[in-house]
DNA sequence: CGTATTCTTGACTTATATCAATGTCGGTGG
DNA sequence: CCACCGACATTGATATAAGTCAAGAATACG
C-alpha cells in the first residue's frame, strides 16, 4: 500500500531518518482507516502487531476482572501504540478504540526487534517515548493519591486541551467523542461526580459541556483549580 | 574500582553479553556502598548518572509542591534505576534512598546513548525494563480507580512478599524497613488507614505487625482479600 | 533513662460513591 | 419528516469508606 511520506516525516519519530532507512520501514508498513467506535486491537488479543497513529484518536481501554473499566490512555497521532512486544508480551493488555475517524500504520511484531537493531536512532527515540509514557502514568500516580476528585478532574481536562484541543471561537474544544463516563474513566471516579463537577464548571463559565462535547472556556479558571484552589 | 563479575552475571540485564562487551561497560561504571537511610540522588538534582542495584533494596519518592510524598517505587537487585537520561529529562524526577544496606553500580549518563548504539540487545533489555516498569504503573492506576483501600494494601503487600520477601520461620518476611507511612505513600491512603487494616489482618492471623516489620503468616489469606473479599 | 519516632485506637467529619428518578439529545426507521 | 428509542446527562437524597483530629502507648536509640 502507497503510503504518503510527508505525513510521516512530520512524526519526530521518523523526521531525522535517512530517506532509505524510511522505505525500508515502510515497506513492511501497511496502513488501515479506522472508523470512529472500531476497535484496532481488543485486549487479550493475539499482539501481531505494533502500530502507530497517524491521524485521529484513540482511546485504551482495560477491563477488569469484575467488570470495570478504566482508560488507560489517550492515543495521539504520532504516538506509537500496541507495542507489546517490547513489553515482552504475547497479547494487548488493552483495547484500542478509533474515538474519531483514524488512520493508523503497522508493523509485524516479529519486525520490531529488526528495526531496533538495524536502527539504534530509533530504539533510543522508542526507550524515549515509553519513558515518557511512564512518567506521565507516574503523574497520573501522583493525582490519584495526593488529590481530591476536582483538581484531578481539571488536570485531565487541560490535558486533554493541551494534546487534543483546537482552537475554536469562544474557547478549545477537546477534538473527539468523549463522554462524562469517558473523563471518570480516566480519573478513576464516576461519571456522576464528573457530571456535578462539570455543571459546577459550567456555572461558573470555565467549560461548556453538551452531549460528549467539552468546550475549554477559561484555562486558566481550571489551572486555579488544578493548583488545589 | 574493581567489581565482581560474577554477581554482575547474575543480573538477567547483563547474563547473556559477551565478556569483552561487559568489560568495557564495567570499565566506566564506578560502585557505591549506600548504607541504610542515605540517598543515591535526590529528587531535582541534576541527573549525572543512571545506575543499577547489585545488592540491597531502594524507595523512590517523590514530594509534590504542596509537600505530599509518595513512594514511586522499590528498587530491588538487579533493577536499573535514576535512567533520567533515557527519558530525555535532565534532572532526576524522584529521590532514592536506601531502606536495608545496599550496593550500587553507575555510570555517566553521557554513555548512555553509546551503550545502546553499541549493544542493541541491551537496548532491547532495557526498552523491556521500563516496559515491564510501565505495565507495573498501570497495574497501580487500575487498582487505584477501581478498587478499595483494603484491596490495594493487599495486593502491594503481597508484591512485596513476593520480590522482597525472605521465607522465615512463620512466614515471609518483608526484607527491609518499612513503616505503616510507606504503606501508605505506596497505595494512596493514610498511616491511620494502614495501621488500622494491619491490625485487623494481625487479628484474622494473617499479618503480624512490628516497627517498621512485617511478616506474611497467611498469604492465602491475603490473597482472597486482594481479589475482593 | 529520656527523647523521638512509630504505631494504635477512638471519635468525628467529609468527600465521594451509591441509589434513584427524570431529563435531553440525536440518530433510525416507519 | 416526525416519532420514538436508546444512549447520555443531570440532579437530589442517602450511605459509607476513609480522612482528619486527638491522645496515648510502644519501641528504638543515643
Amino acid at each position: 500500500m502507497k503510503i504518503d511520506r510527508s505525513l510521516i516525516r512530520s512524526i519526530p519519530l521518523f523526521d531525522r531518518m535517512p530517506d532509505e532507512e524510511l522505505d525500508r520501514l515502510l515497506q513492511h508498513a501497511s496502513s488501515r482507516r479506522v472508523p470512529q467506535g472500531e476497535t484496532v486491537f481488543e485486549q487479550g488479543g493475539t499482539a501481531s502487531s505494533f502500530y502507530l497513529l497517524l491521524h485521529g484518536r484513540l482511546k485504551v481501554t482495560q477491563v477488569t476482572e469484575d467488570g470495570q473499566q478504566i482508560i488507560v490512555r489517550v492515543v495521539h497521532p504520532g504516538d506509537l501504540f500496541g507495542f507489546a512486544k517490547a513489553l515482552q508480551r504475547t497479547d494487548y493488555p488493552g483495547t484500542a478504540i478509533a474515538v474519531a475517524e483514524s488512520l493508523t500504520l503497522s508493523w509485524p511484531t516479529e519486525l520490531w526487534p529488526n528495526f531496533v537493531e538495524h536502527n539504534p536512532r530509533l530504539a533510543v527515540t522508542a526507550m524515549q517515548t515509553i519513558g515518557q509514557r511512564l512518567e506521565e502514568a507516574h503523574v497520573r500516580i501522583r493525582e490519584m493519591s495526593t488529590e481530591e476528585v476536582e483538581r484531578r478532574v481539571a488536570h485531565t481536562v487541560l490535558r486533554l486541551a493541551k494534546k487534543a484541543g483546537r482552537q475554536e471561537a469562544g474557547g478549545i474544544r477537546i477534538d473527539f467523542l468523549i463522554s462524562r463516563q469517558d473523563i471518570a474513566e480516566m480519573t478513576g471516579t464516576t461519571l456522576h461526580t464528573v457530571s456535578r463537577i462539570l455543571s459546577a464548571w459550567e456555572k461558573l463559565g470555565f467549560v461548556e459541556g453538551g452531549r460528549q462535547k467539552l468546550l475549554v472556556k477559561d484555562q486558566n479558571g481550571l489551572e486555579t483549580i488544578a493548583s488545589g484552589s
